[in-house]
DNA sequence: GAGATCTTTGCATTCATATGCAAAAATCAT
DNA sequence: ATGATTTTTGCATATGAATGCAAAGATCTC
């Protein structure tokens, strides 16, 4: 058969050459428009033709190549997803739940994983270079490298970051996740509370923070310690160990910026000064992360609805991908409390 | 001055269209070649002019569309990186690593997550689409995907999945891994063993298993309980349970095909069982992650050199999608033991 | 079966960049 | 200053796919 011969021909000359729409049309009689066509939903072409064209491609393996695609339509179906490692480790769920989402619309992840935040303008470089068709930033950007992707008219939409009047965003009322879980600590009879932040920058951190000494405040519960932590476990140990050192040893609940450096703390308490979580101390955090739930912590802690979050990110994210000139629109989602041991009920 | 001007035009003009070389090569005052060159390196360029045509594109904000040039170059510089997320969950740091790496080489990770083993055929067809200009995969790939992926002339690599003749792979030695935590234990004075397995398909999972199995073979101890496990936390809980309820109680060691898991068994022993660790069991897992090295935790584990074996599938990967001809080569990395209160020394 | 309407099709062009080639310019040797 | 050599430069074309347009074909109306 000729065809069968057309086939071998192109799968012999192919060893350098890419397989392109014109073998496909070659192989199914009809012109490389038609192949086009067939890829495309909703164009016109014959039904029974659309289908000898997509056999002859699955023959031959074709698949229409985005990278050409994406410089015709500018769309690449690329988002570019920018994420502290950090967060990453501390809640693994983010960088799942966003992908899945995407990935449920047909949108794949370019990951930009930064360690650093020196390393933010190399990856906004990197955006802009590549066509992305919008940025998610859970990452706070300067204002030099935002104007850039302004003006490249780059989608961006922050992830529990900061408000601005200017770009969507998505998040959680941290500053509510704060006032819950204080008061979920007061009323378990806590009144002496000692504070482990996140580190200076963090938003998130700080806005939890501001939402437990308000309600404190609000309750008349005293703030009797303060240690500026990173997120990490061990600067949760760090905290009571400091804390120790300096004679401060009055305080009956601990309330960390997220889970890990509540575990550190509660692990400090019982291993380092042999007290009694929660009898001696109640511990709680932020996140619901699961090793917060693992029998050998049960820490009380304020949970993000990560799912409904990222869920609101990929729709938000889409839409403006559509419509550029959709408006700035901020989407806050309120914490569940999570109880546990660490906090008695 | 007529550039200001031209410059006002063009930026007044871009609402709907895009920055383009032709943009710059105007202000610029040369040819669109012209532009091109000076964002190649090494092309032929008089410096002065080279200068000249930067200076104007940074004003412009001009970056070269690298989807347009990848149609050309047939180079993407992105790399689709295929994990189970669970592989994330258990072990953020292989994401890091690999992505860190590869972003020190100017190569992006396009992230292709698994929830489960059913989307590998979408996302395979994505990372066709898509040319990608490799993909490493942390997940094993039925033969049919394979053969799309070698059709294509993909560079593949596989990261920590079983070896095959026919592709470059990178992994740690968990076999040898295997016989390291049990001799480990041996060590101890256990003799009485329970095993935790990973889920069936996991070659991970397996060869860390066939290693201890084989290794307290030799040594001459007993394996007196198997329960199938699935890397998760809650799996860890419910062999020990399983086997309390089975009347299984005569093992004084607990080895687990991760440490999630052996977190996992360590917390039932102690908080269901009311038993100690390590005076009635020792607890040992794989991978040394964060948690396991919790002052709650301690357990002893063999971890994998995260950061060399990221290097390696990186400078493979670099050099396959340079040179396609370039052999299977499979690389493989010693674990280290990580001695852990949950073994006693 | 003629004419009107709707659908399908291929041609030509476009997207943004890279690059071989030959002309032009600059550099060098003499 | 002259010719030989090297470097720079722009033109033209290529990459792989999408799409407006007009011609061709199919379908419908009466």
């Amino acid at each position: 058969m000729d065809k069968r011969h057309l086939a071998a021909e192109i799968d012999g000359a192919l060893s350098e050459r890419r397989l392109t729409s014109q073998d496909v049309a070659r192989i199914a009689g009809v012109s490389a428009s038609a192949v086009s066509r067939a890829f495309t939903p909703g164009a016109s072409v014959a039904p029974e033709k659309r289908a000898r064209i997509l056999r002859a491609a699955s023959e031959l393996g074709y698949r229409p190549n985005i990278m050409a695609r994406a410089v015709v339509t500018r769309r690449s179906n690329v988002i570019g997803l920018i994420l502290y490692n950090e967060t990453n480790r501390h809640h693994p769920g983010v960088l799942l739940a966003l992908s899945q989402a995407f990935s449920t619309i047909g949108i794949r992840v370019m990951l930009f994983l930064l360690e650093d935040e020196k390393e933010i303008g190399e990856v906004i470089d990197h955006i802009l270079s590549y066509q992305l068709d919008g940025v998610i930033a859970a990452a706070s950007i300067p204002p030099i490298h935002l104007d850039h992707l302004v003006r490249a008219r780059v989608p961006l939409l922050f992830y529990n970051q900061a408000g601005d009047d200017c770009f969507a965003s998505v998040g959680c009322d941290h500053h509510a996740s704060g006032m819950i879980i204080a008061r979920h600590v007061f009323d378990a009879g806590r009144r002496r509370i000692a504070l482990i932040r996140g580190y200076r920058p963090s938003y998130v951190g700080n806005e939890r923070l501001r939402g437990v000494e308000h309600q404190l405040d609000l309750l008349g519960a005293s703030v009797v310690a303060d240690f500026r932590g990173d997120f990490d476990y061990g600067r949760g140990v760090a905290a009571v160990l400091d804390w120790a050192e300096r004679g401060i040893d009055d305080y009956d609940a601990i309330i960390a910026a997220n889970d890990m450096m509540a575990i550190g703390a509660k692990d400090a308490l019982i291993h380092h000064l042999g007290k009694r979580v929660p009898e001696d101390v109640a511990v709680a955090g932020f996140d619901g992360i699961d090793p917060s739930r693992w029998l050998s912590h049960g820490i009380a802690s304020v949970d993000q609805p990560v799912e409904h979050m990222a869920r609101a990110a990929v729709d938000m994210m889409a839409a403006r991908v559509d419509d550029k000139s959709l408006p700035a629109e901020r989407r806050l989602f309120p914490g569940r409390l999570q109880r546990g041991g660490s906090v008695p009920a």
